[in-house]
DNA sequence: TTTTTTGTTGATTGACGAGTCAATAAACTT
DNA sequence: AAGTTTATTGACTCGTCAATCAACAAAAAA
């Protein structure tokens, strides 16, 4: 039971926390939604602050596991990078629950160190995949480029939190290859 | 004493969400914060959301009086271009507590509309401030590349809050000019 | 079959916090 | 001076919620 259990209850938060827009979700309302107690959550979990860096996981887990298969079909490291793009902003990760969750977990970093490391792992590996799409493409310039994109993903996510309508991941990958194509016609 | 008092309230609801990380700051914390009793707080502002909105205005006022100056002696698009650069990470703006403070009106604004609208004002304005400068060396391609200036400056305000160590508001520059740079010199 | 482990919950505890209120004091008005 | 508005707070209400506990059920082990 503890392996099913923790995976609804992990699912229910992100819902919970995409349907509710912030933190501020009781676990009771997780449970309720996840079809158990809130006394059993406590009791698979011990703490909500656990449910919430489970349900982090997962979410980076998926996102990872998406990146890395479309890596795998890459085929040169222009299709590379093109690869973390389309994983970034697919249907599966740009999607509004998620992408509310996403926010959250930045906040939670704020204050809860597990937090912060999760999402400085996710960094530096979002990094080093574009890093090694970008070397052979821009040589020394790659690290600069690798930061303006990772940051330029980010905000993307940012704006997907306020626009009303359905997401758009492919308006998104559009932002991101224009300034991936422009920075690399310059030559060194 | 209301305005006076009002002020107070609004540089400490700053102040703790920058300090706590989050909304998660009780109305007594802030009221102590400005010198006075959490009563009084409750007797100018009515409910602690409308201290958070009152931040959110003053936040977006300052930010905007910034970008006003600096566009004042901007001569030339180009310039117009840097000068919203140099507003949005100038020291004042781009400092911990007001980019915590930032990051916590966007989660904010996911449930409470009037935060939403002040974000949203905020969005057009930046917009049609890079707009006005990017027209003219852009033309046609203006628009996306104001919007993605606009994710970009968002994204590096994002990474700004988990980076340890004092804020780099050059090197976010920097990277937000190197956009610039490789897009504009692209010919239509 | 007895015992132990695992699953499950309703009820409770203890803490905390937003917002209200009654009361007091001080400052203006007339 | 009497009256009215403004400033201010301590104490209180009412609700909420995370976490615990005691109890019961059911499966697994002995």
């Amino acid at each position: 039971m503890e392996p099913i259990r923790k995976a609804a209850l992990v699912k229910a938060t992100i819902s919970e926390i995409g349907r509710v827009g912030s933190l501020d979700v009781t676990v009771t309302q997780i449970a309720k939604r996840a079809g158990m107690s809130s006394a059993l959550a406590h009791h698979y979990f011990g703490s909500k602050e656990e449910m919430f860096l489970a349900a982090m996981r997962h979410i980076l887990t998926l996102y990872g596991a998406e990146v890395r298969g479309a890596l795998a079909l890459a085929e040169g490291p222009q299709w590379r990078v093109r690869a973390v793009l389309a994983a970034s902003f697919s249907p599966a990760n740009f999607r509004r629950e998620a992408v509310g969750a996403w926010l959250n977990f930045w906040v939670l970093a704020q204050t809860v160190p597990e937090a912060k490391r999760l999402l400085a792992v996710y960094q530096r590996r979002l990094r080093s995949n574009l890093l090694a799409g970008l070397r052979p493409l821009a040589g020394a310039r790659a690290e600069a480029l690798a930061d303006g994109l990772g940051a330029l993903i980010d905000g993307l996510y940012l704006r997907e939190v306020l626009k009303s309508g359905p997401p758009d991941g492919a308006a998104a990958v559009a932002t991101a290859l224009a300034y991936l194509d422009a920075q690399l016609r310059i030559k060194d």
